[in-house]
DNA sequence: ATGATAATGATAATTATTATCATTATAAGG
DNA sequence: CCTTATAATGATAATAATTATCATTATCAT
């Protein structure tokens, strides 16, 4: 099944927490990991319930949260109202381009970016926890 | 009253569209451009009712879109469910810095980073349009 | 002044997410 | 292996922000 690292940082982090093993939240687990794509609380649900119908909504966003307290996953905010969700572990950090009109989404890396934000925080007083950086635009096929 | 540049912009956006005046817009508009700090949508409900109590949600929602879309105002989704709207016209772009504790916001401008995101999206057969960039942290209130 | 239609406001509908709670499953200790 | 405390689940109600609907009113070009 692969993804045993991952498996091991939840195994710990559920450890750590006082909480417990579960199968649902295992298999929501490998359909997240196995899944190369932001996914949707609701895609993620779809997919999961094909292998196992009985499982429901709560359980989704319960183990979300958890994936990323876990330092497994990451919140992306992309167009408004609904937020998706992607890989976290060994990634190295990137951040997103959109395409407003088809919804295509590029990664890139700027690694200089990240000492910048730590300079802009510092100066402000803050400690820095996280950021998002998003350009919107329209792609190649949507220009024409 | 001032605001008479603001005023311009978006009586000839109105124009444009083939829209008509409205003396409820006008007011939400007027509140808009004096209060200094992003405003979510019921905030300016709330203000605005202190002067006109008839006036709807609705109508709300619908100037805000309309001050959006006249480039006056932008969305801002800072933590998560809600939007926020901040003044545009006449500003320098910035960006934020939000404490994810106190809710505190602290705006900043990287000159550099507009030609460097024009770069990141040609690179990648975008046209930029839009981009946001947020930094999440502790401020100095909430470390101690 | 009039007529076409844009704008409004009250409220229902929608959508994503979270809370509630009775039932089931996990795992530590005897 | 059995018991037991309690974490986890799933169904569903609740919430919260925003959008759609629609009858009524207001705007403005003629």
């Amino acid at each position: 099944m692969a993804f045993e690292e991952e498996r091991k940082i939840f195994s710990s982090f559920i450890r750590n927490k006082n909480l417990r093993h579960s199968e649902q939240r295992q298999q929501i687990m490998d359909v997240f990991l196995k899944t190369e794509r932001h996914l949707s609380a609701e895609e993620l649900y779809d997919i999961v319930r094909e292998k196992n119908p009985s499982i429901g909504y709560a359980t989704i966003y319960r183990t979300l949260k958890l994936l990323s307290e876990a330092g497994l996953c990451r919140e992306l905010q992309a167009d408004g109202r609904i937020t998706r969700y992607e890989h976290l572990h060994n990634r190295d950090h990137h951040d997103h381009l959109v395409c407003t009109e088809c919804g295509k989404m590029v990664e890139f890396e700027i690694p200089e970016i990240e000492a910048l934000q730590e300079k802009i925080a510092r100066k402000n007083g803050f400690v820095l926890k996280n950021h998002r950086w998003e350009l919107y635009g329209l792609c190649s096929d949507c220009t024409r």
